[in-house]
DNA sequence: GTTGACTCCGTACTTGAGTACGGTGTTTAG
DNA sequence: CTAAACACCGTACTCAAGTACGGAGTCAAC
């Protein structure tokens, strides 16, 4: 058998998570987070599915999605409706693509200016601004 | 010559750049844009310079910075210790690098997703959150 | 030469994403 | 058995990034 997966309590979940205790409520709020029922003296307890959630959430996050882009993400499995799914998800295909394509400039033009800097190179036009004015 | 570049009201800057005017005027607050001197009637004028800024501003925040972090990216430039603007903007680089290797993973996620809709597998674990779990 | 659109500036409101607070009930370690 | 630490819940506060508002002055077109 596998290991049974430790179960959490809101306090132990979010320091696994590294999150604040009041940010796991608040996503609950906005059902971003599911809430489990509360058992017995009225805890409720966590398991590694909450968890997982909780840093692809966060990861995501420091990606650049907003929450109500994320929950639209994460939703796309549970969608049932597969050819709005499928669109859905060909949409954050090419919109992220977009990004990486924009940051991979911003990159390289970071790079540059690293080298320039190396070469003393002072009255070059900032390559910052050129790599952001794509 | 060069064509000379139009001169720009506040109201006609923030058109072209497709900001809110009390958009460009928080970003002056902060300091983020140079606020012109006011000439004659008590009317700034912007040129392309402005524009451009702004521009590079709006597409930096769409990459996921914040405006503080566009601060001191757009700073790096002006910076005169170059020891400094140097060690600066290899850190940038390398979280940015980090960053895209992220979205390509969401990406594959999602191109995967795309897949299994077609195929119609419906009982495969969330490839996205499979993707921000790494 | 006045009217409508625009500028300036200060202050105030809004939205997204949390954080903090306070009262009450629960669990657990000594 | 009791004190400290924690959970629950509702409400309120904070911070970043705008947006809106209102009064006073300016410009441009008719």
């Amino acid at each position: 058998m596998a290991a049974p997966s430790p179960s959490y309590t809101i306090g132990t979940l979010a320091r696994a998570a590294q999150v604040n205790v009041e940010t796991i409520r608040y996503y609950q709020r906005r059902g971003l987070l599911p809430q489990p029922e509360a058992v017995g003296g009225g805890y409720r307890t966590y398991s590694e599915t909450e968890l997982a959630r909780l840093r692809a959430i966060k990861r995501a996050q420091h990606l650049g999605f907003s929450l109500e882009e994320i929950e639209t993400l994460l939703s796309l499995n549970e969608e049932t409706d597969r050819v709005k799914a499928r669109t859905l998800a060909q949409d954050k295909v090419s919109l992220i693509d977009a990004r990486i394509a924009q940051l991979q400039e911003m990159r390289n033009a970071l790079a540059e200016l690293v080298d320039c800097c190396r070469h003393g190179d002072t009255a070059a036009p900032c390559p910052i601004l050129r790599a952001l004015s794509a």
